[in-house]
RNA sequence: GGAGAGGUGGCUGAGCGGCUGAAAGCACAGGUUUGCUAAACCUGCGUACAGGCAACUGUACCGGGGGUUCGAAUCCCCCCCUCUCCGCCA
């Protein structure tokens, strides 16, 4: 949500941030909505006054007890109108995208991102490789048949040691994040449609939620959101931020319209798995904060020897809610490209502002917190894992830092 | 799933249809006293929006929505949530 301040006195701004999205939106309703509002607001707060100050007096002189009821005639239609503009407007404020960061590169889709660096070596094979999917079948560590079986086609198992390689993942990720003072959560599976909308998935992504029949309640689409939805309708002291918060789960995203897309594999499915970063800091820190998280997702790859590129995310691949966004890609031998893995943004006041997260100060400096949601892994980094590390007998050599808590060295070929 | 209780300010907890934005206590902030601490005493202390340089004024808010009334935290209706007990259960 935006400032209705910045629309009311800089709508150039607004005009200028929605044009760039290339989002066909009518900012000089909006803003004459508001306008009406505050008219409107004025006018049935004087005549609330003049009701309450008559109403005091029925007690006394029994005349102002007609006039109030013709006075509440007139009052009760203002009412009925300004409810009705306060709705419109407050819809169409929730379909406003946030401001763009200024360093954001233009362009409508990926092709538009800005290669920031590419760091690692890239794996070189002398023989045929394979992609994840045959692996998968080959070690028996990734079954989608009977994903599709037991669930529908996009669900799948992992299994034996490639379940056992994500737990690892997962855990040693967990403790990372940890030691650089993260609180480890294990959240909630739903969330109601507030908390949707709170952190932007709602309206904008709609079509993304599975949604439980019968109740005001969806499958999270990612643990940012009930991360984030923690602190709604708080006030968090601002000596004690930034409070970085880190969750491990199932991530359920219906991929409406996406069928046939990167459908090899387990690279784009209906249930992923993922290691979050969540921060809450002060408005100033936020683009540090957003540096923080990314140097996170970069030192994890690196451990894990996996060679990536970071890219500054172009307007039209960023996602309304976004001020400024970071994806890492990784490198996958079998795809012998980048692809994503991991993404990052800054959503500055965008979320605290719908979901009413403010901080003050000792010196009672109030405002809204700004929020940083960025991937730490995925079950995709798993996959990179398993495609880069493949020797030619489809053996998959695991990570020195993972191995204490896989146990092995290696996956190998079932008999 | 069955039965009951309850939702009031940061917390605990009063509240007759108007004098209640809301008693009291705790917590918190400032001050006095005291060798320090503690204690005691005094004072202050909700949020949002609008107007004003400001002291301040107005409006709204006692789970949410509707209703009755000149006037609702207080009466009526609907919904939501939380808690306790029983049953079932990872």
């Amino acid at each position: 949500m935006i400032d209705r301040k910045i629309l009311r006195e800089n709508p150039e701004v607004v005009i200028e941030s929605c044009k760039r999205r290339g989002d066909d939106i009518d900012v000089m309703e909006m803003v004459a909505l508001d306008k009406k509002e505050r008219e409107l607001k004025t006018k049935v707060e004087e005549l609330r006054g003049e009701r309450n100050r008559l109403s005091k007096e029925c007690r006394t002189n029994p005349e102002a007890r007609e006039q109030v009821k013709e006075l509440k005639i007139t009052l009760g239609a203002l009412e009925h109108e300004l409810n009705d503009v306060e709705a419109s407007l407050t819809e169409k404020m929730g379909w406003l995208p946030n401001l763009i960061g200024d360093d954001v590169p233009d362009g409508s889709d990926e092709d538009s991102n800005e290669e920031l660096r590419k760091v690692g070596e890239i794996p070189k094979f002398d023989f045929k490789v394979r992609d994840h999917q045959e692996l998968g079948e080959l070690l028996d560590i990734i079954d989608t048949k009977r994903g599709a079986k037991v669930a529908q086609s996009g669900f799948y198992y992992w299994k034996g040691k490639g379940a056992q390689l994500c737990n690892a993942l997962f855990f040693w990720v967990q403790m990372e994040l940890c030691k650089r003072n993260f609180t480890s959560f294990i959240t909630p599976c739903a969330a109601k449609e507030k908390t949707l909308y709170g952190t932007g998935y709602l309206p904008f992504f709609a079509d993304q939620t599975y949604s439980l029949e019968n109740e005001d309640l969806a499958l999270i689409g990612t643990s940012e959101q009930t991360l984030v939805g923690y602190h709604a309708d708080e006030v968090l002291p601002k000596e004690q931020l930034p409070y970085c918060y880190t969750a491990f789960s199932p991530c359920f995203r219906t991929e409406a319209g996406s069928y046939g897309k990167e459908s090899r594999g387990i690279f784009r499915v209906h249930q992923f798995h993922k290691v979050e970063q969540i921060v809450f800091c002060a408005p100033e820190d936020s683009p540090k904060m957003h540096q923080m998280c990314l140097e996170n997702e970069e030192y994890l790859l690196q451990q894990l020897g996996i060679p990536y590129r970071v890219v500054n995310v172009c307007i039209g691949d960023m996602g309304a809610p976004g001020f400024k966004k970071f994806d890492i890609e990784a490198w996958f031998s079998a795809y012998n490209g980048y692809r994503e893995v991991t993404s990052n943004t800054n959503l500055t006041e965008f979320q605290s502002r719908r979901l009413n997260v403010r901080y003050k100060s000792k010196d009672n400096e109030r405002g809204y917190v700004h929020t940083i949601s960025a991937t730490a892994v995925t079950d995709r980094v798993a996959i990179a894992i398993i495609e880069n590390n493949q020797q030619e007998d489809g053996t998959i050599i695991i990570p020195e830092v993972l191995r204490p808590f896989t146990g092995f060295d290696k996956i190998e070929p079932v008999k």
